[in-house]
DNA sequence: ACCGCGTCTTTGTGATCACACAAGTGAAAA
DNA sequence: TTTTCACTTGTGTGATCACAAAGACGCGGT
């Protein structure tokens, strides 16, 4: 695989982005980032301008672009959308998934559940998002991945603020062997409500939770 | 309003495909476009790769930057998206509209049988987009109508081969008529019936005609 | 001590240039 | 006549530069 410079810078932004490295509010700096990777300014200004064009980065007034804040009303419109296209990707998807497929998410499950006891936050998240977009994916229909990838990348961040406090003891994925267990009866719609249920359990967490969690950063 | 050179440059290239001045396929070289709007390749660049991280354009091996050909697959998995997310958007909106934005809706719906009436197609599809984005606008959801903008503007080429063919009867705003008496009536479900319907009706027909369509292009 | 003003610095924008690589073109040989 | 290969042209990429505008800082006046 060939990769551009551009294409590089990308993904090292996305990384640092779902990471966390950047605050939400933070203003990007181009040359600033040029620095830290050894690249011009080009190839950031163009990262920069495709992360905003993706609705990941908020550009105002056409100067500087900076890490959007998440207030609780823009959570409730990225999970309303997330709802949306997520549960019916899980709908369709489950009815389509391959064997190898099932076997990978069966995997993943197993990874979380290790991750769990071992109160390894980033693996379990990895595991999380790989879970939820294998599912997605086998829907079949690319421009629906594609939404979804941004859709995912903008409720990232948030994401790492949760597992940096200790207390919280990952219950989540409860949910996620019902959707396993949807997959394997082939059943579409269990699926979709238990993916729905996922993401409205941890909306509802994260909701109420989210004055706290914007103090701390 | 302070616009950049980018800006303007993008709102350029975007007019310009829904215009249709690009052919489907069509390779788009920075050179010739910084050339025909007399500034530099730099805004040209930006201006691409920010069409293409929305998905109105492909970027193939990342070399050169075409027209998407709008296969019927293609068109399936857009339509798929569209009913998604508009049909939510339409009930959503349904219910939450304003007086005002009311009567510009009635107005709009005068403005296409007018249309109709002398056969002015770019008026009718002008006053039919804005009809729909203002329903959909009224879902105070903005996350959400970014993504109908965008997706609307991944539809949009293909309306203009329509109404290029001059036998089309353009017979569609009876659905129009639909949405209106449903807002009327307050009824959010009703609204996204019929819409839905609308969007269906006009894929059924487009996607039947491809072949003849993209033939003529 | 505080406020106002001008300057210096920071930062994004747009132009230009050098380069690499892909594609097209032509000629020469089989 | 066809195929192959070298060369030329076209095109995107990434670096650098000049500039304008916004922000930070400090100096001086009251």
């Amino acid at each position: 695989m060939i990769e551009s410079v551009q294409e590089r810078t990308y993904q090292n932004l996305r990384e640092a982005l779902h990471r966390g490295d950047f605050q939400p509010g933070e203003k990007l700096k181009i040359r600033q980032l040029a620095a830290r990777w050894g690249v011009s300014a080009m190839p950031i200004r163009a990262a920069l301008q495709r992360l905003v064009a993706e609705g990941v980065l908020d550009a105002e007034h056409q100067r500087s672009v900076r890490v959007p804040l998440m207030s609780a009303s823009r959570y409730r419109h990225l999970l309303d959308v997330r709802l949306l296209l997520e549960g019916y990707a899980a709908e369709k998807g489950a009815t389509r998934l391959g064997d190898e497929q099932k076997q990978q998410m069966r995997e993943l499950l197993m990874q979380m559940r290790e991750a769990i006891i071992k109160h390894d936050a980033p693996k379990y998240l990895d595991a999380n998002s790989q879970f939820h977009l294998t599912l997605y994916r086998a829907s079949g229909n690319p421009l629906l991945n594609r939404m979804i990838d941004s859709l995912w990348l903008q409720t990232g961040p948030l994401f790492h603020y949760l597992f940096d406090s200790d207390e919280l003891k990952m219950p989540f994925n409860e949910f996620h062997v019902d959707v396993m267990q949807a997959i394997d009866q082939g059943d579409g719609f269990k699926a979709r409500a238990a993916i729905e249920a996922d993401l409205r359990y941890f909306g509802k967490y994260l909701t109420a939770n989210m004055d706290r969690l914007s103090a701390n950063a």
